[in-house]
DNA sequence: TAGCGTAATGTTGGATCCAATCAACGGCCG
DNA sequence: CGGCCGTTGATTGGATCCAACATTACGCTA
């Protein structure tokens, strides 16, 4: 039936290394834009003339249009007819929206995760948190924190539910960079990772599912009291 | 500040009758391609030629391959570079895969939307039930079992959580024609969704929550004993 | 005869061109 | 003087054309 069932081999990982990074100009574009958005160098409200960002990038027009699309079906961007797109906004009530999402998916990616969460799994989580405590760089960081939390989602099979979470979890950088900026990283909940983790070891999928939970609401918390102090500051 | 702050008139829903139902050609093969998906008219793994596509529906090929990229990014169609597109697969992995995301994503909007809702919109949702309870086709049914769902999330404010809830929602019609025709329709968890509204009614968020997740556990293990059994009968 | 390399074909990705729509500006009428 | 309407400019949506890629079939060679 199946004539090749197992295709991984040395050489995927050299063909993935050495040829160009991306497959189309569309995937291209996309991914830059993406990138550009979640870090936080185009914000919100950021007008995207199709054309423009064609010369910029040395494409055509359509494959702009197509990743914006794509962009627009992931929330990044806003797309109204005949008027072009712009970066979407970011804000309080986004944020909380977010965070609504993220406490619903989370916990129950990592319920389902405890059970067949093997040990280099854990390992690689563990690894992960050591990272970030040396981790100087905040986009970096913020890239480290999600693969601490997807490497403790790995197991969880369901890949929609996995895809989903790790798409909300990168939208989240947006206001990261907030977050970071207002109240200093070195206190990112890095007791809470580890004890995550070793919950996880222990096999204790509800005791780690309500650290997240608490860890999660305590960050929607922070990032609450600082959009009212930016406002009453911007007011 | 705001000059129209509810331009809602009846000239609105005029034109909402009279004009063209799409803006654009793009959004008419989109909602035409989802709407074949999700009612079973374009089984998984269909492949869909662009041209065909296009010439079929009246267009050009441009509207069918923005349309496939949107798809794409809701899952509902998978597309490979330079090799076209797919309809999605449905199967037991996947079934379980949307019902861990409903599960998670379900009863945390219902808890939000609860102490918000109004009375105007407890009684929609009750006429919903009624209404269902009349409904010969499976199609309608679908529909109105996710208007009931989706109008107790209503008040949770959060449009992003409930957007999403909707869009899987919806992807379960896929699945919800073969329940329906495996265990008859009659028994769709009526009296779960009385219960529910019930609970909503008297405030009690965390027992319509706790009836919820029962709900969709049931309907998850229907719909895996379903598969069993017709994979057994296919081997 | 089996396997590899090559050519042919069909499909998609990308570029360019044209048409439709929206926003802004300016003139006209009340 | 203010509001409405037509016109102009800019931008996007759609169509057509060309190039690149993947698959298939064929032929050659061992």
């Amino acid at each position: 039936m199946k004539p090749a069932p197992d295709p991984v081999s040395p050489l995927d990982a050299l063909a993935a290394s050495a040829a160009p990074r991306w497959r189309t100009a569309t995937e291209f574009v996309e991914a830059t834009l993406k990138a550009a958005i979640l870090e936080g160098r185009l914000p919100g409200g950021t007008p995207l003339r199709q054309e423009e960002l064609a010369e910029r990038l040395g494409v055509s027009r359509m494959p702009v249009r197509e990743a914006l699309r794509q962009l627009e079906a992931q929330a990044l961007v806003e797309v109204l007819p005949h008027r072009g797109a712009v970066v979407a906004e970011i804000s309080a009530a986004d944020a909380a929206d977010l965070f609504a999402i993220r406490r619903a998916l989370e916990p129950a990616a990592l319920r389902l995760s405890i059970p067949h969460l093997t040990e280099a799994q854990r390992d690689q989580a563990g690894a992960l948190i050591t990272a970030m405590d040396v981790e100087p760089d905040p986009g970096r960081m913020g890239l480290l924190n999600r693969q601490f939390h997807m490497a403790l989602y790995a197991a969880a099979g369901h890949p929609r539910l996995l895809a989903l979470t790790e798409q909300h979890l990168a939208a989240f950088d947006r206001y990261l960079r907030f977050h970071l900026a207002a109240q200093g990283r070195e206190r990112m909940a890095q007791q809470d990772h580890r004890a995550m983790l070793e919950a996880a070891a222990r096999g204790e999928a509800a005791a780690a599912a309500a650290i997240l939970e608490a860890h999660l609401d305590q960050a929607a918390e922070a990032i609450a009291r600082f959009f009212a102090a930016r406002e009453a500051g911007a007011a």
